[in-house]
RNA sequence: GGGGGCGUGGUGUAGUGGUCAAACAUGCGGCCCUGUCAAGGCCGAGACCGCGGGUUCAACUCCCGUCGCUCCCGCCA
């Protein structure tokens, strides 16, 4: 027999079917027992008489919540049954798995126990249908990004997460065995995204694991998170990137909306407002001024940077003014950005770069870089780096790179932004942190 | 790396010097109930209050140390 999914019972009255599912309640009672099954579509009742089948009573009365289950049953309506109005007789059950489940589910959800039990069993906590809601957004997500991309001739790159010579600054990365040698798992697909603009590819993205060995215990770091990376050629300016990159988020944001706003309100509260282009855009000079407006006190020795009140002091304030939960704050000092990113011809102190703010968090750096090999050189050497190690990035480009910029996106910060989610380790699957490598 | 908070049955909490050989909810086990539906009723098992030391006549409760978790800052996506 084939297995019919929860939601599609109502087109079965009166037919035999097989369900799949998860025990969650089970209430046996002195007659009848009531099993409420759920799936990843829904929830049933099934229904026994014992008298009519003691030995199948019997099996239902050793259950244990949240055992996966087979049911076969004859589908009946019937009004006085809350859960939809039908219900399954049950004729039959393998047990495939029993269970008893260490985790109070769903409806109990305001005695959820607290966050690092629930990651200790995320295999049981991620059944709850909110959790998979989240992943299923993350989906359709990932997958209209790339419909953008395609549907821009971008190219999808899968650059390599083992590297020989630390990048940048080098501090925050991982060394890792390599044969005899000392490998580094890449912090950022930067460089190789670059290679990509001076291999001709014009247009390029990546989708892909990173690491960043900071100890950080806040409620937006990890130690492994997944990069959305673009980049692209033939640019006039950062704005360019900038242009690109809110029609792609605004396209993504759409198809999310169009397949799950219900299921998104409904579960997680949150009512998905597609972000209306050009998102609102300042410089950190007029960030600056804003801040200074509405009296947040930045620390003297940030000098031209953001801390994260002020971001959120900014997003706050876009919102409020132009209802955007998205804004780009431009031209950072160069003090406080890379080395490649490029410089203002008119004003050498500042970079062509930008931020971007969802709902007060950052969720994107972006620049145009430098691809002029003799200026990215003496950047590099005016930050204190030394010419070796990166050599073989300096060499891309010396032999014709058309100017080029992009950004880097953390693809769980947007979810967590996009859904409202309290902490990152609900927007990821299963978290890394400085203390938590398992499971 | 710096700072704050927390650590009590399986889970979530209450208790903040003696009345606590620890309470409540939920979960779990048993019994009762011919249809339940966040079921209900009765009974029961389950924590020496993270760990070590100290103060005190007396510590879950105060102090010190330690471990763990968590949040904020730094760093960033």
């Amino acid at each position: 027999m084939e297995r019919t999914l929860i939601k599609d019972l109502k087109g079965k009255i009166g037919q035999q079917v097989k369900i799949h599912g998860w025990l969650q309640i089970l209430r046996d009672q002195k007659s009848m027992q009531f099993l409420v099954l759920r799936d990843r579509t829904g929830l049933v009742q099934a229904a026994l008489w014992k008298k009519g089948n003691p030995e199948l009573a019997e099996k239902v009365s050793a259950l244990g919540t949240e055992s996966a289950l087979t049911l076969i049953g004859t589908v009946v309506e019937n009004e006085v049954v809350k859960l939809g109005g039908i219900e399954m007789q049950l004729e039959s059950l393998k047990v495939e798995g029993n269970a008893e489940a260490p985790l109070p589910f769903e409806p109990f959800g305001d005695t959820l126990p607290d966050q690092d039990y629930r990651l200790d069993w995320r295999y049981l906590d991620l059944r709850r249908e909110r959790n998979r809601l989240i992943f299923e957004v993350q989906t359709t997500l990932e997958a209209a990004m790339r419909a953008y991309w395609v549907q821009h001739d971008f190219i999808e790159m899968h650059s390599p997460k083992m590297m020989g010579a630390p990048s940048e600054s080098g501090a925050e990365l991982f060394e890792i065995k390599y044969f005899e040698r000392t490998a580094y798992l890449a912090q950022s697909p930067q460089f190789y995204k670059q290679m990509a603009m001076a291999a001709g590819y014009e247009n390029v993205f990546e989708i892909g694991p990173v690491f960043r060995a900071d100890p950080s215990f806040t409620s937006r770091h990890m130690t492994e998170f997944t990069g959305v990376d673009t980049e692209i050629s033939w640019i006039d300016d950062h704005d360019d990137v900038m242009k690109f990159m809110e029609k792609w988020l605004a396209y993504s944001y759409q198809a999310v909306k169009d397949k799950h706003y219900q299921q998104i309100k409904d579960l997680l509260g949150t009512e998905l407002v597609v972000p209306a282009v050009p998102f609102p855009r300042m410089t950190m000079a007029e960030a600056y001024q804003i801040l200074k407006r509405l009296d947040y006190k930045l620390p003297p020795e940030k000098k031209g940077d953001l801390d994260p009140g002020a971001e959120r002091a900014l997003g706050n304030y876009v919102k409020e003014k132009y209802g955007n939960d998205f804004v780009f704050v431009t031209d950072w000092p160069a003090t406080v950005r890379p080395f490649y990113h490029m410089r203002h011809e008119d004003n050498p102190a500042l970079t062509k770069s930008f931020d971007l703010l969802g709902r007060g968090l950052e969720i994107t750096t972006g620049a145009q870089r430098e691809h002029r090999y003799e200026v990215l050189a003496a950047q590099a050497i005016e930050k204190g780096l030394t010419l070796p190690p990166i050599q073989n990035y300096l060499n891309y480009f010396k032999y014709g790179c058309p100017p080029h910029g992009g950004f880097g996106l953390g693809l769980s910060r947007l979810l967590m932004i996009m859904l409202d989610l309290p902490n990152i380790r609900e927007a990821v699957y299963l978290f890394r942190g400085p203390n938590r490598l398992e499971p």
